[in-house]
DNA sequence: CTGCGCAATGTAATATCATTACATCCGTTT
DNA sequence: AAACGGATGTAATGATATTACATTGCGCAG
């Protein structure tokens, strides 16, 4: 059984709703900055709650970005590979999956006796939004 | 015309002949260790230095790791998707291009009018080798 | 030649992101 | 109550990256 949001702590559920509350992806000291009312005082109180939250798959972090985000369909957490794109003008975020990108890197992996533990796919650009902007 | 090897600046040749030299991947302030004998000093010398390198596509950024590796391909510039393979035991990093994952991901953008400029597709795990220890 | 512009460089300081170390609290088990 | 483990609190430090400003070297117009 995966851990269910019911069984978050207060900081876990603090930095979680913090991050769902967000446009958008927000460092960990941005996240400090926005629960200092709430009590925290120390980077390490968001980067504890963090870790848990991704181990549950409730949030991403984006490697590109030094950033996180709460995942935009928590409910299914099936997901084996998930990809991002990531607009450079308004900080959107879009999340998405790809079974062909999956199978590819999957075969590539097999292929070359690699065993792969995290995928990172980011996707650095321009939102249509901002396009037509 | 793209920029040859022959056009780069002291400062440029030294970085990309200690990533070229390193057997993996390198931060930037451990290069800026490897050169202080050359003189440098100060971590803008790496950056700045890194900055045209990537520019040129004669090194590569893992995001993943926040650090830097020579391109294992630097004579054929005309790679649209770059991939890493990383060892997390090792840290031996293995480059390969994927055509259909880079058509998967065009044809997601082109779906969703978002303009990519950059694209990152690391995957961390463990070697063959590592794995056969 | 001189002075101007521009790219590269040098240096210091600071900003941003992340971890280590150690103490404390609290609920559960015994 | 004592022992234990997970979560938390706090301080200090380490690691990565950028800003600001001064200086140098070089091509070139005047």
């Amino acid at each position: 059984m995966s851990a269910t949001h019911q069984e978050l702590t207060r900081n876990q559920t603090l930095v979680l709703d913090t991050l769902a509350k967000a446009d958008g992806p927000l460092s960990a000291y941005t996240i400090l900055d926005r629960l200092r009312a709430d009590g925290f005082r120390a980077p390490l109180q968001v980067y504890r709650a963090l870790e848990k939250l991704l181990g549950f798959g409730l949030v991403h972090r984006l490697e590109s970005l030094n950033a996180f985000v709460a995942c935009a369909h928590p409910h299914c957490h099936a997901h084996g590979l998930i990809a991002f794109a990531i607009c450079e003008d308004c900080g959107q975020v879009d999340e998405f999956s790809d079974e062909v990108v999956r199978e590819r890197l999957g075969a590539w992996s097999s292929q070359n006796g690699f065993k792969a533990e995290k995928t990172t796919v980011e996707i650095r650009g321009h939102c249509a939004s901002c396009l037509a902007a």
